[in-house]
DNA sequence: ATAAGTTACGAAAACGGTTTCGTGTTAACA
DNA sequence: TGTTAACACGAAACCGTTTTCGTAACTTAT
């Protein structure tokens, strides 16, 4: 890189003091008119710029706030990060993203590379491979050493810090209850294996409605899909059950339904009801088009920076952590119009 | 942020010179195993880390790596973050990243922003409005500046810097090269306006093959999308040609016509073959599948970060840029399933 | 006993800014 | 004429670390 243009060039080569130009460039009424028009027109001359790195290690402030996901090629994920930014870039702040792609050593280790001071925060959803290990002790050592922090998504209680959710149990209710409205009685649910909290929440709210409907759970039509398996296969076995209609977790578990339905000679929505989770181009895209329930991702990224700006710039103050529910919301279209 | 543990502070506490605890810190052979031992153990037991900012002004790197891209939502811009990280990660690196949401003025705001020391080098992907502007101004500036550059995917000769990109026109030659070995003979063309330079390169490539094929270009079924427009009607228009062939530029694109068509009343592959470009996810999972050209995000920005570390870490020797071509690939699905 | 070489450590500069606290000069006032 | 205040600027400390250079104390060789 090219040699840079500093403060003290700019003194050395008019004269003065760095302190004069530091304060000339700021309009300091310390300064003469005469000097202050001389340095400015000296500094816009050469382009001359602050050095980012001098600023931060003074003001103990980098301006850049961390996050970690657990994957991106995932219209869920990449919605949330859009939100980030743009929470972020609001409030003057960048963003340093990295990935756990679900593994608890790049969590580990990546945080560890984040907390040593090149972020003023961070904003995480957990891993899986964390979730199930049920090991958080690297981000309780983060919370020991003050540096603010921001769990969405994938939370767990164990960690003391603010929180932004989606609402998965009444989510999960709303899904399920859609169905039931639409006359379908014989509903699977297609998830995650427990451990993964939002699909035990989604599950919640799946079995209530179905309480509230008088309908028997049927614990053959619930498939907790192993993802280190193969996925279709996995699914191809609630065909094996006699169904009306299918809540899948996440888009590409409803899609995978939608093709299975047509392979087992089933028509949707006619025969099979299908909503799914996320509300990403696949559901939008795909034909018929899929229901989904909508998390509004860039909400809760928005969401989850604000939070942790306030915690950065109020760092005096310890406020109780907080805990943000997002609203979800349905998105009906062609593959659960009613049957008739 | 609790008060960190300095080298100030270690110093301070045992009675030695900073100097000494950093050397000791480091294993120097100029301290005696004694002292680094006690000074080693007080770090050790009190989680000393280095502060990054303060190593960061020191040796003038920050050893982060600056990204802009037009959008995040989408698969290939996704899988290219991917490998941009991974790429980064083996050298030590992390990336900031930034979106320019296709728009001119956020693209020159978020450049001056990185360049302003925060980051070793950047990397960037034009977004549309810049290149509709051919305004290219932001990016010279920093080729003046030194500050290492390499654009990837929608790229521009004007700017001199290293570049990634795919084999477009190879990838439209084959792309419709594989429709034709099909059996189609009246292919249409779904692409963005010319400007998209991305965009003209593919079409060439579709050309080309017709060309040889000796097939007559027919204009009424190339259709350039404005994405400001119902980009739903726009395709529809096809439909009123007689097609059997279908080559979208995007998967999107690809995705709406494999409904039109649905509409329309042509069954695919049978009465009308569509090939999209992008291998993501609605492709693989909309049904039936689509047959894509394949473009290796991932390669894409690991094989351009690799490009931008090497042209900082070797910042003395003045190498002439390069430009690195990936090779896409056919994907062949459901949708071009050769007719009858 | 003297010269030379090790050993083990500290002082200080450097990275690029900001900020506090002087201080010399001039102008205004009693 | 002496006192005070305003003005315009500079010196120096500071943020946390590394690194060069100097040197006191001791060891070894002559």
């Amino acid at each position: 890189m090219k040699q840079k243009i500093t403060i003290k060039t700019i003194a050395k080569e008019l004269g003065v003091s760095t302190s004069t130009v530091s304060k000339a460039l700021k309009d300091s009424h310390e300064i003469s008119t005469e000097t202050k028009e001389k340095i400015q027109a000296y500094a816009n001359y050469y382009n001359y710029k602050p050095n980012h790195l001098a600023l931060q290690l003074r003001n103990q402030k980098t301006k850049v706030i961390g996050v970690i996901l657990p994957k991106i090629v995932h219209h869920f994920f990449s919605t949330v990060i859009m939100g980030i930014e743009d929470g972020a870039n609001e409030k003057g702040y960048n963003i340093m993203v990295c990935f756990s792609n679900e593994s608890y050593k790049k969590e580990v280790e990546t945080l560890k590379v984040l907390s040593n001071g090149s972020v003023d925060g961070i904003i995480v959803s957990i891993a899986s491979e964390t979730l199930e290990n049920k090991d958080f002790d690297h981000f309780k050592g983060l919370v020991s050493e003050e540096i603010p922090l921001v769990l969405f998504d994938r939370v767990v209680d164990d960690i003391l810090c603010d929180k932004v959710v989606v609402d998965d149990v009444s989510a999960g209710y709303k899904a399920t209850q859609h169905l039931l409205d639409n006359g379908r009685k014989k509903i699977a649910l297609i998830t995650t294996p427990d451990h993964v909290n939002v699909g035990a929440l989604r599950r919640q709210g799946y079995e209530k409605a179905l309480i509230e409907a008088y309908i028997k759970k049927d614990e053959n039509i619930i498939i907790k899909i192993d993802e280190k398996e193969d996925i279709t296969a996995q699914i191809q076995k609630v065909f094996e059950s006699d169904i009306d209609g299918v809540f899948a977790v996440n888009e590409i578990y409803a899609a995978i339904t939608m093709r299975l339905a047509k392979e087992n000679g089933l028509k949707v929505p006619e025969d099979l009801a299908v909503i799914g989770f996320t509300d990403g181009l696949i559901s939008e895209y795909s034909s018929p088009s899929i229901s989904t329930v909508a998390q509004h991702g860039f909400t809760m990224g928005k969401q989850a920076v604000e939070l942790l700006i306030e915690r950065i710039e109020k760092e005096s103050e310890t406020i109780k952590p907080k805990r943000i529910v997002i609203s979800s919301e349905l998105k009906i279209r062609e593959s659960t119009k009613p049957s008739s």
